[in-house]
Parts: structure tokens; sequence; C-alpha cells
DNA sequence: CTGTTAGCGCCTTCAT
DNA sequence: ATGAAGGCGCTAACAG
């Protein structure tokens, strides 16, 4: 394989017959948007013409050590291969590379200690920067590292955390969902979510119950809370449901609607006459027609956080007041 | 942020009244399982203790230059946030961290001007090796890396290349699963795919064909090639295929049988009375029970390209013959 | 505009 | 079992 040596920068400046500095400085110039050192015209075509004659390629570490800077960040998210999150991570790709930086992942499967685990393999790397995904129990593992590394929350973020965040308007966007909802005409609209102290899910709770109250269906209230992955709870519910003339119901994230819909087909029920959920999926738009659902502004949450991380990498008021965007959501229906 | 300067390795020997070397040397120790390089219990316990309270982390960068081993492995695939592939890139990305790699992805959306793009800054960033899916008319830009750094190919690969390869045996899967919808007492088969040079879909067509010639219904055999993406030209197909008695259609992607069934729900067709694609979903698991499908050996895949590629980088027979890995088909049959 | 001089932090012989 | 010395490839100050 690597039979041939590595072409070095000194093996460029010798066969351009200048000196290492000058091919750095026109390697430099090249890696921004030209200009930053001086070097005349004329040398520079030498150069670049000698590098690609030799096909070089400078050596990242070294570029890494001496200026201290490798140029990757990390993402500490639940699962890139869960639909939502694998959309975030192309999309934070993409934006990560606008500034000549990579990315490397790491999965915590919600589970705290994994994130843990994540997170300091990530700081060991000599990452420049993190963006992560909270899950439970992961508030007191991020704290300890915020003094060491710039990090950027996305998709959720926890009471105290004194660390710049994107999020989604949770509680509005089921306010929205719900109020969508009574202007079709439902009354009897139930919610199914999980009980948890993920900040984002209560807020989607929170927002369902603000909603039927205003509008005056308080009454109506009626909220469920079956068991992480309980097919069985969420089976009954939705049979019971069936046979009370419920005429929507409104599940809190993407897994539960599945399992909703499951239930549903699995039983033949055809009562409910209304189901949204907080996520798109190309499946939901074949089969499910105008179902009212939220949508989650994926390129936003990317386009936003690598920006907020970006800049407290390159330091500009580096120790300051974090910055916290809310996006605002968007209530969409699936093709009629 | 960083105003405490970074603890290095001299820190720790300083602090520890000991030379640089053990303390590298206890470092590498710790790296791998224990004793390569022979250091007293006594120093080792004490060099241990000053690092973790300084808190020290070897820096990465330094590492890699002087080893010349960034332990960095680059993926470049169509999509990541393409259900299949994040699934893939998930587990390449746990089966590379247990050899103490890490991964930096690169999408192509399936364009040979990206992917060239994607593996040249790869190679530039140092990665160790690389495991790319090649798209169409990648060919040569792959070919012109082999020589220059590791490289396995995953879910495809194309006649001539002589690289290591781990990819479903697709025309198997496409005849076992004509053979099981003939079980099924289906006569008439249809099959809906696209016109292309891909490897892949050429063969799960000819898998079709075989299959259905090898059952004697060779005069019942009928392809379809709608243009990538043309959804009228596929609800042209579905409509005719109801009009004339169609029991089954294959289709070749997961991408053509989302358009196909789409066609079906939009023109209230129930006709086709089976359904097969290539790959599953966790809707599909829901809406269509009992449909025949193929299963990617997902885990298998990942682990076998990773254990290729590490084989290479670790330079066994460096230059040697490829291995070609040609995983089984496993067809199954969403729930009942 | 160009060259010289120092290391960045670490690993690796080679001595002791 | 431990230490000294050299250098991986590159960039950042300075000089000219």
């Amino acid at each position: 394989m690597n039979t041939e040596k590595k072409v070095t920068i000194n093996d460029i400046a010798r066969e351009a017959g200048v000196s290492r500095t000058l091919v750095s400085s026109v390697l430099c110039n090249m890696q921004l948007g030209e200009k930053r050192y001086r070097v005349s015209e004329e040398t520079t075509q030498k150069i670049k013409e000698v590098m690609a004659k030799y096909d070089y390629h400078p050596n990242n570490s070294a570029r890494a050590l001496r200026s201290g800077n490798n140029r990757i960040i990390g993402v500490v998210l639940s699962d890139i291969s869960n639909r939502f999150f694998a959309e975030v991570s192309r999309n934070i790709e993409d934006w990560t590379n606008k500034y000549g930086y990579m990315v490397i992942f790491s999965n915590t499967d919600e589970n705290a200690g994994k994130l843990a685990e994540g997170v300091e393999l990530l700081y060991s790397r000599g990452v420049q920067g993190l963006i992560i995904v909270p899950c439970l129990h992961s508030e007191k593992i991020i704290d300890s590292y915020k003094s060491k590394i710039p990090i950027v929350l996305l998709d959720r973020d926890y009471a105290g955390s004194e660390l710049c965040s994107v999020v989604l308007d949770n509680k509005k966007s089921a306010s929205e969902l719900t109020g969508r909802l009574i202007e079709r005409g439902h009354r009897n609209i139930e919610f199914v979510s999980y009980s948890t102290t993920l900040k984002n899910i209560i807020e989607r709770e929170d927002g369902y119950r603000s909603e039927m109250r205003k509008s005056g269906l308080e009454t109506n209230i009626k909220v469920h809370h079956p068991e992480y992955g309980n097919y069985g709870q969420v089976e009954e519910i939705i049979l019971h449901a069936a046979g009370n003339g419920t005429e929507a119901i409104i599940f809190a994230t993407y897994h539960l609607a599945l399992l909703g819909r499951r239930a549903m087909i699995h039983n033949n029920i055809k009562v409910p006459c209304a189901f949204a959920c907080f996520n798109n999926s190309d499946t939901f738009d074949i089969y499910e027609r105008g179902m009212l659902y939220v949508k989650q502004p994926i390129e936003k949450f990317a386009k936003h956080a690598v920006e907020l991380l970006m800049k407290r990498i390159s330091g500009e008021k580096a120790g300051s007041e974090c910055e916290k965007i809310v996006l605002p959501p968007e209530i969409e229906t699936t093709e009629i």
C-alpha cells in the first residue's frame, strides 16, 4: 500500500525552490477565501503546480497539533438510526462542512451512562465543540463539561442549563395541534404520552391541556400514560377510546403513534377519526391521508445548532450568556 | 473558556517526578491490555494518580502525528438520513468503536461528483481507511484511490473492482422472493424496477426472471422500468395491472414500493394481492400484514465491512487479493 | 513579499 | 526499570 513515502511540505518547498513558510502561506490562503498571507501571484502559482504534481496533501494531525484546532466537532444524540435524528445528523453534517469542519457522532440510546461515555470519548479525542441531545438524568454530566468545551444543546434543554440550545416550542406545538382538531369539530380529544420528567414531553401535555381549557373543554381532557414501549397498554387505551365516543387522539411521540395505529389496525377500529403525532414519516404520508402532525423544522435545528457552536468555538464572547433558540411549530397535514 | 492551559505529558512527568517516557509508557499500556512496556507497579500507580488529579487527556493530534495513525475511518454512502443507511451507519459506528476508531461520514446523494468530493475530503483529512457505497459512474474515481488507501465496498460492488466488498446476494434474494410468491399460488407476478446499470438492481431482475423461468412461468414474466421517481408511470403500471389479473407485484426497491403502494391506495385498488420490496420499515410492518420482503442483514454488513477494513489497515497482506463477501438473503413476512 | 527560527505534544529508539 | 534525545509535519512569530 503506502510504499511511496508521503510527500511533505518540505518536499514541496524544495521542489519549488522556496521556503516552507511560503508553501504554508499558500496552503492557508487556499483553505480560506484567498489572501490572508501575502504571496506573489507568481510564486503562488508555482507552488500550486508543484503541489498538484506531487499530489501533496497537508498532514492534518500536524496542522491540528500546531494550530490547536482539528476542525472536528462531536455530536451526541439518541440514535442516529432513528428517523428524526438521522435527518438532523445529515443536516448538521452539511452545515458543519460549510465551515470546513467534520463531525463525529456518538449514540446514547437515551441512556445517561452511555452519554457520559460518549461525551468523554469525544472530549478526549479533542473535538472543538459538542452538540448534545440530552437524555434523562444527563444534566450533571453535561454540566461538568461546560467549562471545558463549547456545548450547544439540541432538541431538548433542561432547567438550569446555562447552555446555548435550539429546541422546538413543544407546548405551542401541542396546543396548536389541539386547536386544529377542535376547529375540525372534535371535542372528545384524548392525549397519549409518557410519565416522564423529560421537559419536551411534559410541555406537549401542557399544551394540550391549556388549549382544551381555553376552548372550554376542560371536562373533556383525558390523558393516558402507558409504560414506555408497552403495546398492551396502548391497545387497551385504544379499545377503551373506541367504545367511548372518542373523536380524536393525540400521540405525544412518533413511537406512540406507531403503537396506537397498530392497535387500531389489529382491532379493526375506525372510530377515532383524527390522528396526530409529532413527526412526519414517508409511510404515514401514504397511509394516513389528511392526518395532522407537527413537522420538526429539522434544517433549522441543524443550522442554528451549528452556527451557535461555531460562534462559541471561534471564541466570540466565549463564556458569556447562552443563547436559547425556540423554534415555532409548523402544523402540517398529510396529502389528502 | 480554555483559560487554563491544557496539561501535557510534561506536566504529568514533572509532577510525578519521572520522565516523559514513563508517562508515555503507562499511557500506552493503558490503551492496550496492560503490559507492553515494563513499568514498575509503584510508578504506574503514582503516574495514574497524577493523571487523574490533573484531568490529563493526551493530545490526539500529537499522537496521530507521531504514530501516523489518527484512528479515524471514513464512510461514504448515499444518504445517512435514508433509513437503510442510517441503520448501517449506526452499526458501523458501533463496530468501529470496538477497535478504538471513530467514523466520519460523507454523503453522495447517489451522485458521482459528490462521491469524488467526499472521498477526496476524507482522504485529505488523513483517514486510515474507507468504506464506500459506490454509486453510478463512480468506478473510476474509486479505482483511483485504491492504491493510496485501504478501501472496502459496501452494499454494492462493480465489475472489475479489485476491492474487498460486502454485498447481499441480490439475485438469490429476488428469486427466493419470487419462489415464495409462486408457492403461495401466484402465477401472474410482475416486476417493477429501474432501467439502470447498477449491478444490484440488475441482479434482482435476473433473479426474478430466472425463478419464473425455472417454474415454467416464462410467458408470465412482465417487467416494468418506470423513470426514477416518476410517480405517474408507476401509477399507470398499477392501474394496468389491476385490470389484467395481476396477482402480485415485486418492487425492486423500497422507494418503488412506496410509490406503488401510494398508487394503489390513491386509486383504491385491492387487486394485486401480494406485495414485496427490498427492505423492512416500521410502518409497512403495521400497514401491510403478511407482506413478504427481503430483510437486509444490516448488522452483518457493518460487521464484515469494518472487519475487512481493519484487517487491511493493520496491513495484513496489504496489497494482496481482495475478499468478497456475499451475504445470503433472509426472506421475511410482516406480522399477520 | 519571503526566509529563519522555534516549537506544538507525543512516541521511540537507544542508552543507562 | 527508567531517562535523554530526536523528530513526526506544520504554523506562528519574527526578521529581513
